[in-house]
Formats: C-alpha cells, sequence, structure tokens
RNA sequence: GGACCCGUAGCCUAGCAGGACAGGGCGUGGGCCUCCUAAGCCCAAGGUCGCGGGUUCAAAUCCCGCCGGGUCCGCCA
C-alpha cells in the first residue's frame, strides 16, 4: 500500500518526481529532499525552493492529505483515504498481504556444508538468511526453488570414508558420528602419512566410479545429509533438491563445460589445464595432471545447469568464498553464462576464536537448539498452561530466538558468539514480536467472546500512535521489495519489530475492549490487521507466531 | 606483500544511492499490574559515530591516508 502512496508522491511531483531524492521521515509520511539539490543552480535557499515547488503543484491524488514546505524539505501526508485502504487492504488479503504479484522463478543455493559433520552457528547463519530470502521472494509471488549444493567429491569427503572404514560409527545422531569419524581420521593421518596416498586413492577411484568405493562414499555422505536435515528441520528450514557434485561429473556437465571453456581458447594445457584471468594474481586450475577435476570445475558445470534452467540464480556464501566466487564469475561470464548474485556473511566466531569442524572445535546447531529450548522451558516452568502447550510454546520461542538473532544482524557484520545472549529471551527480540502477536490474539479472542462487532475503521478516529502504525503496516510490502532488491534479509527483521513496537505503544495508550462502539470497531480493526501482519511477518522469518504465550 | 569486510555509549546493534535532534536493545538507577497477557511500558544517566585529512551549503554516510579486528590469496573444498 505504501508503495502505492509512493508511487502517488512521484507523480504529484511530477518533474521533480526523483526517487532518489525521497526519504522517509519522522516528520512525515515521506519527504523530498530535492530543494536542497536545485537550490545551489537556482541560487536560492532551499526553504525558497521548496516553497515554490509546493506552490507549482497540483495533488490530484486521494492517497495524499496534504503537502508542505519545511526548511527545505517537501513533506507529503497520508489521508484518511489511504490509512483505510491500507486496513481494508490488510484484513481483506489476510495471509497473503504482503504479496507483489511477481512473476518469474528463481534458484537460491545455500547452507551447502561440507558433509563431514553436524551444522555449526556458522553454518546456520547461512541457512537462515538464504531460507529467509526465500520465504520473502515466494511471498512476493516468485517461484521459488531450494538447493544444497551437497560437496560429496572433496578430500574430506574422502577422509570420512577413511573414518569410517577405521573406526565405523558410533549410534549419536548421524551427522556427529560422520564427525567423530573425521576427526579421527584426521588425527590418524597426522600419526600415519602414508595414509594419504590411500585418501588420493579413494577421491580417484570416486570420480572414476568405482562401485565399491562409489557404495561407500554414498553412505558416508548420506549420513552426514540424514542428520545435518533434521537439524534444518528443526529451526523450520527445509531444501526442494540436494544436488550432489558428483552428478555433475556423471550427466556430462563437467566435460561439457571443459569442451566449452577449451573451445574459447580459455585453456592452458601443461599437464594440468590451467585458466589464465585477467586482474587475478592466481591462475585456476580446471583439470589435474591426473586427468581428475577440481571443485570449481564441478561448480562451473553446475552454474551451466543454473543457466540453463533458471533466469536468476543466489547463492549464500560465507565471506572466505569470496575470491572463488569472483574467479568463478568471472570464468562464466567469459564464455557467456550469467553469474550467480551471491549473498555474502561474515564468520561467527567464538570468543576464543574461529570454529573448525576439523578440530572438533565448534557450537554445533544441535547443541544451540537444546540449550535455548531448555532455557525456554525453564523460564515457562511456572505459567499455568498445561504441559503439550508449555512444550510447543517453549520450542516456538527456542526457534524464534536463534533465528531472530543471526537474520537481524547485517550480512556484513561478524558475529561472536555468546551464550549468555542467546539464552537471554527478556529483551527485543522474536520473543518480543510474538508476544505482541499474542497480545493482538487475546484481544480479539476476547471480542469474538463477546459478540464480534464488524470492524470499521475510520481515518478521522485516528489518533497520532494509530496513524503511526497503520503508516507502518502499509509499509510491508515495501518492505519485502527491498529486501528482493538488496538481498538483506534483516531490515524485514527489523521491520517486524518496529512494527511490535509500535503497536506496544498503541497497546498501552489505547484501550480496545472497554471503549465506545464506533471506537471499538475502529480500533479492532487496527488491532486485527496488525496481527495479520505480525503473523505474515514472522512466518517470513520462520518464526511460529503464537497466539498465547 | 596484495585483496575484501567490519570498527557507532560498559556490551550488542540500526542508520551508510549525504540532508531536519545518531534510532533500538542489554546492563545501570528510579517508577508502573483493583484496567484488553508485566516475555510489557515509562523516566534518567551514558556518544570526539576508530583516528587524521579532504569534497560539500550540509558527512556516521562520499574520497584519501593511518590504526585495530576478521577473512582470503592450494593441481583443498
Amino acid at each position: 500500500m505504501f508503495l502505492r502512496f509512493r508511487e502517488e508522491v512521484i507523480k504529484t511531483l511530477g518533474e521533480y518526481g526523483d526517487e532518489r531524492f525521497l526519504r522517509e521521515s519522522e516528520h512525515s509520511d515521506l519527504a523530498s529532499t530535492i530543494a536542497f539539490k536545485l537550490a545551489k543552480e537556482l541560487k536560492k535557499s532551499p526553504k525558497e525552493v521548496a516553497d515554490e515547488i509546493v506552490e507549482k503543484i497540483e495533488v490530484e491524488s486521494d492517497y495524499i492529505g496534504s503537502v508542505e514546505s519545511t526548511n527545505g524539505y517537501i513533506n507529503f501526508f497520508a489521508s484518511y483515504e489511504f490509512l483505510e485502504d491500507t486496513i481494508n487492504v490488510i484484513l481483506d488479503e489476510d495471509e497473503n498481504y504482503g504479496h507483489l504479484n511477481l512473476k518469474g522463478r528463481i534458484l537460491i543455493e545455500h547452507t551447502s556444508a561440507n558433509p563431514d559433520g553436524p551444522l555449526h552457528i556458522g553454518h546456520i547463519r547461512n541457512s537462515i538468511i538464504g531460507d529467509t530470502i526465500a520465504r520473502i521472494f515466494s511471498k512476493a509471488g516468485i517461484d521459488v526453488k531450494t538447493h544444497y549444493y551437497v560437496n560429496d567429491m572433496g578430500r574430506q569427503t574422502a577422509i570420512t570414508v577413511l573414518g569410517v572404514e577405521r573406526f565405523g560409527l558410533s549410534d549419536k545422531k548421524p551427522d556427529h558420528a560422520i564427525a567423530e569419524a573425521y576427526v579421527n581420521a584426521n588425527r590418524l593421518l597426522e600419526s600415519e602419512p602414508e595414509l594419504e596416498k590411500h585418501v588420493e586413492e579413494l577421491m580417484l577411484k570416486y570420480e572414476n566410479g568405482d562401485e565399491e568405493v562409489v557404495a561407500k562414499f554414498v553412505n558416508a555422505v548420506n549420513t552426514a545429509l540424514e542428520g545435518i536435515k533434521q537439524t534444518l528441520g528443526q529451526i523450520n528450514i527445509t531444501h526442494d533438491e540436494y544436488i550432489w557434485e558428483s552428478e555433475f561429473i556423471r550427466n556430462g556437465y563437467v566435460d561439457k563445460i571443459l569442451k566449452v571453456l577449451d573451445e574459447k581458447n580459455l585453456i592452458k594445457k601443461d599437464g594440468a589445464w590451467i585458466i589464465e584471468l585477467e586482474d587475478f594474481e592466481k591462475e585456476v586450475v580446471v583439470r589435474r595432471e591426473n586427468g581428475t577435476t577440481l571443485y570449481i570445475t564441478r561448480d562451473l558445470a553446475y552454474h551451466l545447469w543454473k543457466n540453463e534452467n533458471y533466469s536468476r540464480f543466489i547463492n549464500v556464501l560465507g565471506a572466505d568464498h569470496k575470491l572463488y566466487a569472483s574467479q568463478l564469475s568471472k570464468i562464466l561470464e567469459i564464455i557467456g553464462l550469467k553469474p550467480p548474485e551471491v549473498i555474502f556473511f561474515e564468520f561467527v566466531s567464538l570468543p576464543e576464536g574461529s570454529m573448525s569442524t576439523r578440530k572438533g572445535k565448534f557450537i554445533s546447531a544441535d547443541e544451540l537448539i537444546e540449550r535455548v529450548k531448555r532455557e525456554a522451558e525453564r523460564i515457562l516452568a511456572g505459567r499455568e498452561i498445561d504441559d503439550e502447550e508449555k512444550r510447543k510454546i517453549a520450542e516456538a520461542v527456542a526457534v524464534g530466538a536463534i533465528r531472530f538473532d543471526f537474520v537481524k544482524v547485517a550480512p556484513e557484520k561478524p558475529m561472536t558468539f555468546d551464550w549468555t545472549k542467546a539464552l537471554d529471551f527478556e529483551r527485543q527480540t522474536a520473543s518480543y514480536i510474538q508476544y505482541s502477536h499474542a497480545r493482538a490474539c487475546s484481544i480479539l479472542r476476547r471480542a469474538v467472546e463477546e459478540g464480534m462487532p464488524d470492524l470499521e475503521f475510520k481515518g478521522e478516529l485516528c489518533t497520532a500512535e494509530e496513524r503511526k502504525l497503520v503508516m507502518l503496516l502499509s509499509k510491508m510490502p515495501y518492505f519485502i521489495g527491498r529486501v528482493l532488491n538488496e538481498l538483506r534479509p534483516n531490515i524485514f527483521a527489523e521491520y517486524v519489530l518496529s512494527v511490535a513496537s509500535t503497536f506496544n505503544d498503541f497497546y498501552r495508550l489505547h484501550p480496545v475492549l472497554k471503549a465506545d462502539s464506533e471506537l471499538r470497531m475502529h480500533r479492532l480493526a487496527i488491532v486485527d490487521a496488525t496481527r495479520i501482519v505480525l503473523r505474515n511477518g514472522l512466518e517470513l522469518l520462520g518464526i511460529e507466531p503464537l497466539e498465547r504465550m
């Protein structure tokens, strides 16, 4: 809805309707700073210019209530009609509110952690960003598919296979059992370096499709993935497909991409096949001297496949892959293929330093989920709610806290993990939003018990707080649009939080159920619309909107 | 050595296609439940927006240099 208001403002400004000078403002519903820019060339003060523009423009839009010139700013205020349409559209569209009616298909690849152990708290930053982006694209109307790219051909997979051969698998959760084998095998390799040869042989045989070795790899990888899927499921994340990199060897895409590169004369054959790239110090090897391929070769093949099947594809990657990704993109561009759009996120580290699966130095996502859940249960222990519901609430609050803590931080910010913060619900976080939602539900529940009246929102009844809340509610599609353009899910988390906070201001100052009939219908409409925005917002963040807590 | 990212009150964080007093939260001090859920709300203290230059009518935001932290530069993935 806000998007419509914005368009009307641009239209009203006519020749001055440059989007670059539109600002959201605390002084108005939308402000233009264009007078500051024009002041210089017109040799007048910004205030004079703004006054003249306001004088000149004619408001024909029903959505614009008034325009004012203040200190050089041109301030636009929404009309009652806009506020009324906002509430009515939200109530009418309900679970669809937020959609943008966009078309198209998109592929989002995220998580893609090596199948050599459980996901740790760095991996799930990837998963949470990727899943949230996927949900938001989907809401906008786009057909989204998500992929987990499985690195089954790496040295680390061969080492897990060695670990399983030597030590078997314990009866721990499958991904943790694989990690144990992996860590043990790494230790073994340190004491018996001659085993290195066996690892290489395993890799070679796997690439060449040796039946017995393939079975071992498939078993090890599937074991890890089984555990990984369980973990992701716990935080409401599923992938549409798991794509194994070995598939691209077996289905001919690797040969195909090597042929294309060769035909374009990009490859220098010096035993190994090498691509030299301008602007990069290091050359890229795409085929070893022994004839086997490298990670980037298979990834190029995967991206060839993506090009053939999707017009838009996004990868969520750790910042450590920046150089790699730019090499990949460069090569794709040279051969006329589209590079992926990439969302990079910085590392999650522990107070004592960075994590390492190989050294077994990490906090697993499972441990985090378990401990946060236990803490939520502890807080609920004294409440008068039956045990079954208590358990469900604790689970929803825990998952919400985890997802929100990761998604709210801008991807480019490095994070240091802190247990006391992870376990603290007494602050503005998912539970705060869930609580606000539950409050709205509670009011509506009582209203129904008392015989729900028709909801009727009236713009002219709005107090300042109500107006502020309704304006914010109108912005949900606008923020969804911004996430699509900027690929920064944290701005949406921030938005949902601000709705909850503004609703709490409203809640404190405005009795709803005790209000007289006209005001009561008006406020119930606001509460219901807020409930819808919070519910839809939480769902887009992958967090369960609780009706009571 | 080269490249990329980050640096906002004791701690965490928003803002960074330049513009109206730098928003929140945690923690600290004080206050609010005969009234729709106190996982809430209010008040107070706390800031050289890492440092130094520059561009501009205007810089947390853009440019240059430095400092601090992280990351990357394999015929690994």
